[in-house]
DNA sequence: CCAAAAGTGTTATCGCTACACCCATGA
DNA sequence: TCATGGGTGTAGCGATAACACTTTTGG
């Protein structure tokens, strides 16, 4: 349909501003991280932010998150998710932009560690996020509500770990996520039960002397409990 | 700030219509429903569609769906919820549009289905849902998917149910959502022990000679479950 | 008096919680 | 050899699921 055609149809409606903006994920030995920057447009510039964008007009929503990740993280196929719209008529002081917000998880290594200072921006811990321009805050405590949530209907641990990982680096993602210290000898036998882990014979041996033995994910295992429906309740 | 100076900030983004799309759940003896109209513009004239609306200017989100329950059923104060952002490109080809769905749970009376009638609207038990016009159909499943979700962490009985309802009749209400047929003893177990409901004096006779008894969900008993936190789990 | 829905209790099983000791290793 | 974190088993309790008979009353 041509664009002149299109345009007939809805010729009342008043187009608004739209924005995606993203709350991304990390996780390492020290814990649970939320990726910030410090913000390059007024108003409010220089604040620390969640990163967004607009979104074109021949772009689908989901698309601006995952071209906002590549740009700032370098990754893509990056775990997605909406989170809410956030569009009261008077969020944003400048202007009438309604945002769809949405959460990302991402691996954590060096390599990301160091690439996002070029952009001014700085991992936080999740108990350390300082004061945000708009409702950016409300954004992350939603998020935080969802990941929790999630997290009991779907190991979402597979977004945030390394490829490999160890039990107890395991156990301490579900800590952070819920903010309690959970039994050890239970997390491992639920978890294990639920037999979507598969052993491997090597050991991180970066955490003790003994080491602890590294598992991964079993992709088709994982997948037949998700259908099968389960729930943590951790 | 004056309408002049917002608009200098953000001069490149391209704005874009946005719609809010209500999917409207009611339910009755004859089990759970979903409010349709027959659409009134091109195009899709005289298709089967959600209700929806365009958003104003001066409007947030949440406000323009009251609007269109307001206007088509005559309610205020409804039960009303984000469902999710549908944004794909080319999901209209009229425009690009942007919708924000949002599920509604009202309760359903005689008087509300006559109302509607005026609007060419009908009442379509869940199983009996047409062919929707542009993604309008996925918006519905992905509302009773999240229906489903709510029901397990939240008493929604609460807003689609008369004020008075018997055990019976509550039954049902998750039978149909779950769509799964639960023992009637074990159901009534589980809700009196959670002591959310006061018992009443009276008997609904309407679907029994018997007559069960009428019950009341207490708010107050309600609001401190609902900050412990439980889980349903019909 | 009978059809049709409402109401009631017990038992077996499963999953969760709480809890204490041994193991492997590098320093 | 010892300090540190990793790994294991069991018993008690509470929640869930399966299951059948009695009650009420309008027609």
């Amino acid at each position: 349909m041509s664009k002149e055609l299109k345009n007939t149809f809805y010729g009342n409606a008043q187009p608004l501003m739209i924005a995606v903006d993203c709350i991304i994920f990390g996780f390492d030995k020290e814990g649970l991280k939320l990726l910030l920057f410090k913000r390059k447009i007024d108003p409010f510039k220089d604040k620390w932010s969640l990163i967004g964008s607009f979104v074109d007009q021949e772009e689908n929503i989901s698309e601006t998150g995952h071209r906002i990740l590549k740009e700032y993280t370098g990754l893509t196929n990056v775990f997605l998710e909406e989170l809410g719209c956030y569009g009261k008529q008077d969020r944003d002081p400048a202007a009438r932009v309604i945002s769809i917000a949405h959460f990302a998880l991402i691996r954590l290594n060096e390599q990301q560690l160091k690439l996002v200072e070029s952009y001014e921006a700085h991992w936080f811990g999740i108990d350390e996020i300082p004061d945000l321009i708009l409702d950016h805050n409300k954004m992350i405590a939603a998020a935080l509500e969802k990941l929790r949530l999630k997290a009991r209907y779907q190991p979402i641990g597979f977004e945030l770990l390394p490829k490999k990982f160890t039990i107890p680096q395991l156990k301490k993602f579900y800590d952070a996520i819920y903010q309690k210290k959970h039994d050890r000898r239970n997390f491992r036998k639920k978890i294990l039960d639920m037999d979507i882990l598969k052993k491997l014979t090597e050991k991180d041996k970066t955490t003790s002397r003994k080491g602890a033995f590294l598992y991964q994910f079993d992709k088709r295992k994982y997948n037949k409990l998700v259908k099968k429906g389960f729930n943590f309740t951790f």
